[in-house]
RNA sequence: UCCACCGUAGCUCAAUGGUAGAGCGCCCGGCUGUUAACCGGGUGGUUGGGGGUUCGAGUCCCUCCGGUGGAGCCA
């Protein structure tokens, strides 16, 4: 008999198939039972009516546990009243393994603590499966844009030996007898090199901020994509993001539109996301700020209720331009026509999910950069290779950084980061 | 690190300082198409730990532990 994915059921309508996986729920009455199954490709329900010749199975079948994994043998039969369409007409069942205690997620209420504790199992629940398929998706979409376009990914180094922008913040650890190094709070410094051997790099992967922050929009651990290119200024930099994050969720309408119609995500605002996004600069979004009221002046840097605020204003992701240079990191670059800025933009996601890209045109003058270093009273000898770059044939480039999290929770339109990583890293929570 | 809130049955939550309860789950029975099935019965407690006030504390006070949300910082 043919193994089949609960996806591809709709193509054996008609057949006898067999189906692996786990039961997910069960009703039974005198006379009829359903099981439904879910195998990791989706969910369907097995149906089974008492007769004279079934009466073994039946009984098995209504008193199967949630969570037993089975193998399922039955007539495929397309059928209105089945969720999804089609169901399976059981006429076999195998029991690989009845749980050995109550599966302790049911079919009710449970606190976040709770099931950020089984989060191991929480992940077999249907929301969490839709939305895992739909970070699987975000990703599979931003490397397809990348190499589309003839970039290439350079995968950047996790431990480094020197810091990356910041100094605190990062976590420190021992390396054999070398001495500290530091977990990868950005891969930018790398691919600014890479850039300049491979003209239009990416990377894709995990970053680490030693932040004590507790909010729905941070994680200790979290998956970043950078891209970085050699020639590439500010407005060209503008242009690429805006285009990646419009691929993104238009593959994401164009796969993935049941998952998120399933955890009741409102497609119409994700179909107005096309370029170009409405832009404003740090100084009209401060002018707006305190028309507002909002307690904030010229160089102060903004916090989350401020990008709140202007991002309600817009239907789609909002780029704030041109921050003050001290607010910002040391290699920005200063905009020519005013030097107390800096040639950078945030992209600020819609309806209040906060930054999702931090990106900026890089200094590649060698004095300039020193003199930044400098001017930040950052060691000077943590950025000789850094500072090499600028020797040997330095040109304009820019990049920026997408937030891989968040990106999931704006789409998913979720209420918090948490569930938009598989195994969620934060502050003094990692098990499982 | 700081601020606020929370901790009671397996889970989600009630309980004016005066006999610890409900819904769901779970177990048993019933029900011929269920969609968070439904109906009947049953099961269920060191009220987070310690100390204090009081005739009497789940409730008030102190302290510790754990959690949630937020601030700062950032993606």
């Amino acid at each position: 008999m043919e193994w089949v994915y609960i996806e591809d059921i709709a193509r054996h309508a008609g057949k006898e198939v067999e189906i692996k996986g786990w039961v997910w729920r069960r009703r039974a009455s005198g006379r009829i039972a359903f099981l439904h199954l879910r195998d990791g490709t989706g969910f369907m329900q097995a149906v089974i009516e008492k007769t004279n010749d079934n009466e073994e199975l039946f009984e098995r079948v209504r008193k199967l546990d949630i969570e037993s994994s089975v193998v399922a043998r039955g007539t495929v039969r397309e059928d209105p009243r089945a969720p999804g369409g089609y169901e399976l007409v059981l006429n076999d069942l195998v029991v690989v393994q009845e749980p050995v205690e109550p599966f302790p997620i049911r079919k009710k209420d449970h606190g976040i603590d709770f099931l950020m504790d089984h989060r191991h199992l929480w992940i077999r629940s249907k929301r969490q499966f839709h939305i895992l398929r739909v970070r699987h998706e975000v990703i599979r979409a931003i490397r397809e844009f990348y190499n589309e376009r003839g970039f290439v990914l350079v995968d950047t180094p996790i431990f480094t030996g020197s810091v990356g922008e910041s100094a605190g913040n990062t976590f420190e650890l021992d390396y054999f007898d070398y001495g500290k190094v530091y977990l990868a709070q950005t891969g930018q410094l790398y691919l600014e090199a890479a850039c300049m051997a491979l003209g239009k790099v990416y990377n894709l992967g995990p970053t680490f901020r030693a932040e004590k922050s507790k909010t729905r929009r941070h994680l200790i651990e979290f998956w970043m994509n950078e891209a970085e290119v050699a020639y590439y200024e500010h407005e060209d930099n503008i242009r690429l993001q805006e285009e990646l994050v419009s691929f993104v969720v238009s593959k994401i309408l164009e796969r993935a539109s049941t998952h998120l119609l399933e955890i009741g995500r409102d497609l119409k605002k994700l179909e107005k996301i096309e370029p170009p996004f409405p832009r404003i600069t740090y100084d009209e979004a401060i002018d707006f700020l305190k028309k507002k009221g909002f307690g904030i002046d010229w160089g102060d840097d903004m916090g989350g209720d401020e990008e709140t605020a202007i991002s309600l204003e817009f239907e789609k992701p909002v780029i704030i331009e041109r921050y003050p240079r001290m607010a910002k990191a040391f290699y920005m670059q200063p905009d020519p026509d005013r030097p107390e800025v800096v040639l950078c933009n945030d992209m600020i996601a819609p309806e209040g999910y906060g930054e999702i890209i931090g990106a900026s045109q890089r200094i590649h003058d060698y004095d300039l950069l020193v003199e930044r270093i400098r001017e930040f009273n950052l060691p000077l000898e943590n950025y000789d290779w850094y500072l090499d770059l600028r020797k040997y044939g330095t040109v304009p480039h820019s990049g920026f950084g997408l937030g891989v999290e968040r990106t999931v929770s704006w789409i998913c339109g979720l209420d918090h980061v948490r569930e938009a990583i598989p195994f969620p890293r934060m502050l003094y929570r990692l098990k499982p």
